[in-house]
DNA sequence: ATATAATAATACTAATATCGTATAATCCAT
DNA sequence: ATGGATTATACGATATTAGTATTATTATAT
């Protein structure tokens, strides 16, 4: 998997668009070659199958996202801003890989991807809940919620902010996003004085 | 091909969906049955294949777009007004099937499909032809213009008023098609008076 | 210009997927 | 319970796709 080859570039490029169009499934080898305009024999170079183009893909998406989330997480802003920063990243790549996209390589069965992003649930699973760790220590969430708990709610609040029925509340969604912010902070309790 | 069935018009429903989204030669029966809720055998019973469906949507789709059209040309209202309806009525059925789709189509080299769309597409034709002709007989249209020619211009005109670089130039779409059809009626030169 | 390496084009077989049909089991309204 | 419709399952025939080998073409460096 020699990268930064143009060819490679090509056939990554075209499998990626027709994988997130249509899903894995439906798209056959040939079809990526003539998108990618290259030969089989040079897509055969570069991966051994279909599998291992959708695996490359995955991958490269995890590691571009943890390095935007690792960019902010370090950044030097307050917590809140942090959380807040993440959550418009989370938004703004919800077409990185929908929800049907997913559901869709799952009724591919194909073993291989399957473990590959059932590890990369579990690498990212794994970042975030010791950067939450973190946090606590450094008193910036109570330490009588469990971290995982913590987690399961910060999912549950990105699937909320992409349902219609909770944006048809706000007039846009920076103002939706400040009140569940405000809420997940807080809670529902009136405003205690200071941070 | 009885109609009105449940079943029958869960399939259409399903193969519709399907196609529309990935096109023909991606989406299998067996996938346009699981969706449906219905047995191989079942969807065999109301269609011989995956052509036959195509094919019933496709003139199910011209039927319906025919009578919408006829409604608005009959109705009694100016030439004008009845244009810009029908402009309106084009462009919220836009999606209804797109270039891409049809491209799919062709590239699925089913020969009776291929067949009953330039079918679809001459009676189409014929249809406008005859209304452009008869309003060039009504004094609603000049008639130095070759009823061809304007029928050409019409379909570029949709075209243009879908393409981003021509929306991005007014503030709503209303505005766009409201110059487009000044232009389409008084050409460039400054306003007469009266009709 | 020529040799060399990379890529494309073509053809091909094996593996896989899909089609379309037959059959038996199941559901469901009367 | 019975008949009609539907499903579930299995199956062979067909079509598609995968992956490889071979030859032709193109690009590139010398």
């Amino acid at each position: 998997m020699e990268k930064q080859s143009e060819k490679f570039e090509a056939i990554a490029g075209a499998a990626k668009s027709l994988f997130w169009k249509h899903g894995i499934r439906r798209v056959t080898i040939e079809e990526i070659c003539q998108v990618a305009g290259v030969s089989k024999m040079t897509c055969y170079k570069y991966f051994s199958n279909k599998t291992a183009i959708a695996k490359y893909l995955i991958e490269e998406l995890f590691e571009s996202g943890v390095k935007s989330y690792k960019e902010i997480y370090n950044s030097d802003i307050t917590y809140e801003e942090k959380v807040k920063k993440l959550i418009d990243l989370k938004m703004s790549n919800a077409h990185e890989m929908s929800q049907e996209l997913l559901d869709d390589i799952y009724k591919y069965q194909d073993e291989e991807l399957s473990e590959t992003i059932e590890d990369i649930k579990k690498r990212m699973i794994g970042i975030y809940l010791d950067d939450i760790r973190e946090a606590q220590k450094e008193g910036e969430i109570r330490t009588d919620i469990k971290p995982e708990f913590m987690l399961y709610f910060l999912n549950n609040l990105t699937e909320m902010l992409t349902d219609q029925r909770l944006v048809g509340l706000y007039p846009n969604p920076e103002q939706m996003i400040i009140e569940v912010m405000s809420f997940f902070f807080y809670g529902i309790m009136p405003r205690r004085n200071g941070k």
